[in-house]
DNA sequence: ACATATGATTTCAA
DNA sequence: TTGAAATCATATGT
């Protein structure tokens, strides 16, 4: 900083000291008068010398007397423009990229998480608050999401706090630049432009690692939400409401427990759960049911009782309207795997080797309807009229190919017959 | 601690 | 795409 204006000074004069220089270099060369050469560069170098004997004083006068020269603002643009021309063009070539695109997924992706947002609420403890205070039914959800709010706002404020400063600082810096440069500008030519650029350039720098804070904290929000929201690890159990409302479904449709959209939605809705939810309950369901009917029999047998009951009291109330189950549970001794829809009995005889399912399926189905009967007839005297119809489906109906078939009945063995028996392999 | 229950995921076939 | 079957990973009951 402090030779900048000596040099200027050393600088200006020669060039005001000794204005036939260049001439006298030129005859120089043809003179060979190497004497008068050596005399000039002597001369300068004296005088660069005896620059830092030279007051202060004089100095700044000097300095002073060249900068209000008259040529100097015109002596500057010609710079100027020379160095645009230059150096600069270069620089400026590969610069103007368009907005990254790296960088517009960092942003979105952390506006879509809510970290860069709009503010709301304010600190963690007020997110988690509203958190535990919003959920009081889906009391589930929310307590588990509380935790996973509190570590996001956690992040999102180290983020913002982080951003703040990355601010604060590129404009410190890009002030105490500028201004450097316009001081500078008065004995350097620096154009208008060219700060501008600096600037520019500045910014790109500060928000390169900007990026790096996005990334960062996008790398966390990843983290923490496969941490959090990752449903197979943080498996949380239906709720018995839930569960009676699948079941009761899944039994009452036993013949076909293939819940069709509509009926998923109806029933995600019923059990505040979603679609695919009740879609992997039912297939779960039917393939464990299927694996053990045995095992299932009590469950079937009560989820039966229940709906009797349901459509019984529901018929009472009502006309005669059949309820929505009950024409189809008809098919409740129909089918679910069974292929063929003509001759069941003769498919569950043919397949001697895997007759398991069909026989095992035929208790099952006895016993159903017998516990259906025993429990109907339990319930009191209006149910008669509905044990009748209840009961005269199974037989009569088999529309339906069934892989529980009603016409197999013949040996009822009891439902107690247990899981060792189900499937041939355990034994073999 | 262990066994069982259960929701979710993966793989495969139709 | 859907469902069956196998499997995973956790929840829950003992």
């Amino acid at each position: 900083m402090d030779e900048q204006p000596r040099l200027m000074h050393s600088h200006g004069v020669g060039m005001a000291g000794h204005p036939g220089l260049a001439p006298h270099m030129q005859d120089g060369a043809t003179a060979a008068d190497g004497e008068a050469r050596k005399q000039d560069i002597g001369d300068i170098l004296q005088q660069i010398m005896t620059i830092t004997d030279q007051s202060l004083d004089e100095a700044q006068a000097r300095k002073h007397a060249l900068n209000c020269h008259r040529m100097k603002p015109a002596l500057f643009n010609v710079l100027c423009e020379i160095k645009e021309k230059t150096v600069l063009s270069i620089r400026g070539a590969q610069e103007e990229e368009p907005p990254d695109a790296q960088l517009m997924r960092l942003d979105n992706m952390l506006l879509a998480e809510g970290v860069s947002g709009p503010e709301k609420g304010g600190g963690s403890a007020a997110a988690a608050a509203a958190a535990a205070a919003a959920g009081g039914a889906g009391s589930d959800n929310s307590a588990e999401h509380s935790d996973y709010r509190a570590k996001l706002s956690q992040i999102r404020q180290i983020y913002h706090t982080e951003l703040e400063k990355y601010e604060q600082a590129c404009n410190e810096f890009t002030t105490h630049v500028m201004n450097l440069l316009r001081e500078q500008s008065r004995t350097r030519p620096i154009s208008p432009k060219e700060i501008e650029r600096m600037v520019g350039i500045i910014h790109r720098k500060f928000s390169s690692i900007q990026m790096q804070l996005k990334q960062s904290t996008c790398e966390a929000v990843m983290i923490l939400r496969s941490r959090f929201l990752d449903a197979r690890r943080k498996r949380r159990n239906f709720n018995k409401q839930a569960t009676e409302i699948l079941n009761e479904y899944f039994y009452s449709h036993l013949s076909n427990p293939y819940p069709s959209e509509e009926a998923k939605e109806e029933l995600a809705k019923k059990c505040s759960i979603t679609v695919s939810q009740v879609s992997n309950w039912f297939g779960n369901k039917r393939i464990r049911y299927k694996k053990n009917i045995g095992k299932f029999q009590e469950e079937a047998n009560m989820y039966a009782a229940k709906t009797a009951v349901n459509a019984a009291n529901a018929s009472a109330q009502g006309s005669q309207a059949n309820s929505p189950s009950t024409p189809n549970s008809a098919g409740s001794a129909g089918s679910f795997n069974m292929s063929n829809s003509g001759d069941l009995f003769m498919s569950v005889q043919s397949l001697n080797g895997d007759s398991y399912q069909g026989a095992q399926v035929g208790a099952n189905v006895q016993s159903q309807v017998d516990t259906l009967r025993h429990v109907i007839s339990q319930t009191g005297g209006y149910s008669d009229g509905l044990a009748a119809s209840q009961m005269y489906s199974p037989q009569g109906i088999n529309t339906n190919g069934g892989w529980q078939d009603a016409t197999t009945p013949s040996s009822v063995t009891s439902p107690t017959e247990g899981p060792g028996s189900v499937h041939s392999d355990t034994s073999n």
